[in-house]
DNA sequence: GTCTAATTGAGAAATATTTTCATTAAAGTT
DNA sequence: AACTTTAATGAAAATATTTCTCAATTAGAC
């Protein structure tokens, strides 16, 4: 139960049914604690190092699984490489990717909630959730840009 | 010359020095006049159909060589599907996709430029591109779910 | 503790993507 | 318009990724 993330998506698989067994748990851990956004090798090989035995379809069944229910998300950024986040009730799901280093930063956005009721007036949709990736680039690579050019 | 964005692409890959050859014409021509947002399987059929003899090795490079060079852009909608949309200078690239019924809509938000410098502000980022998704039930799936419910 | 059905791991199978390399064709030069 | 150069292509092989199969294991209910 290592944080509140990792806690829900446990409630959340036991509520609808499923075995909490000790890969997912491990599975689960390694996502409610990872700070970046995980590939699947990453996920893989993180998990690895906890649950040295675990199966690699194992991981690609529990991770379709928590895609499902609804409690782990995935995005695209850059190029084609998928990466993870599980859901948490208070996380902003904005990403701000850095075109010149690819770090990449949540952020908060305060008027989201104006622009979700406005795309919901217009659209008739009724909104659930979304992700929001921007890219550009980050202070440190503004800087950079400048020194290469003289 | 399909259209302008096929125009727009096809430019651009003359002026950073690549050949604009028949392939790379009908995977152009094909993004812009798409309507959806094609996957890799997709693309793949529906420029065979214009260019029978493509080979796959080819649609996969330049789909690669076209997100490089940034007239291409990548999202991922629900589950762990890739979707390519051409850019076009005037999009939106914001994306509506019904929980029910997968059908994706794109909106405009005249927000969004608000919270784009807002973004800039705080973070020190310069914002150049971003996509939205946003995750609900269109009007029709609303009123099956009603109905549904009885 | 026993029982039952879901879950797992290993490896096979199926898919998807990338690489290699001989051939072709675009675009510049004459 | 032919000639030349070099990037780009298609086919097949090589890799990588994802899913499937199935016997063995284990969570959760009793």
């Amino acid at each position: 139960m290592i944080n509140n993330a990792s806690k829900a998506a446990q409630e959340e698989l036991k509520r609808k049914g499923y075995k909490l067994t000790g890969p997912r748990i491990a599975i689960i851990n390694y996502l409610a604690e990872s700070q970046e956004h995980p590939d699947m090798q990453q996920i893989f090989a993180g998990i690895r190092a906890e649950y040295p035995g675990i199966g690699m379809a194992t991981v690609y069944r529990t991770l379709g699984l928590l895609l499902e229910l609804d409690i782990l998300r995935a995005i695209t950024v850059n190029k084609n490489q998928l990466l993870y986040e599980l859901k948490k009730p208070d996380d902003h799901h904005h990403h701000l990717v850095c075109t010149g280093c690819s770090q990449i930063i949540e952020f908060g956005s305060c008027s989201f909630k104006h622009i979700s009721s406005e795309i919901e007036t217009v659209t008739r949709y009724s909104i659930e959730d979304h992700t929001l990736e921007a890219y550009g680039l980050c202070p440190q690579c503004q800087g950079d840009f400048q020194v290469e050019r003289g």
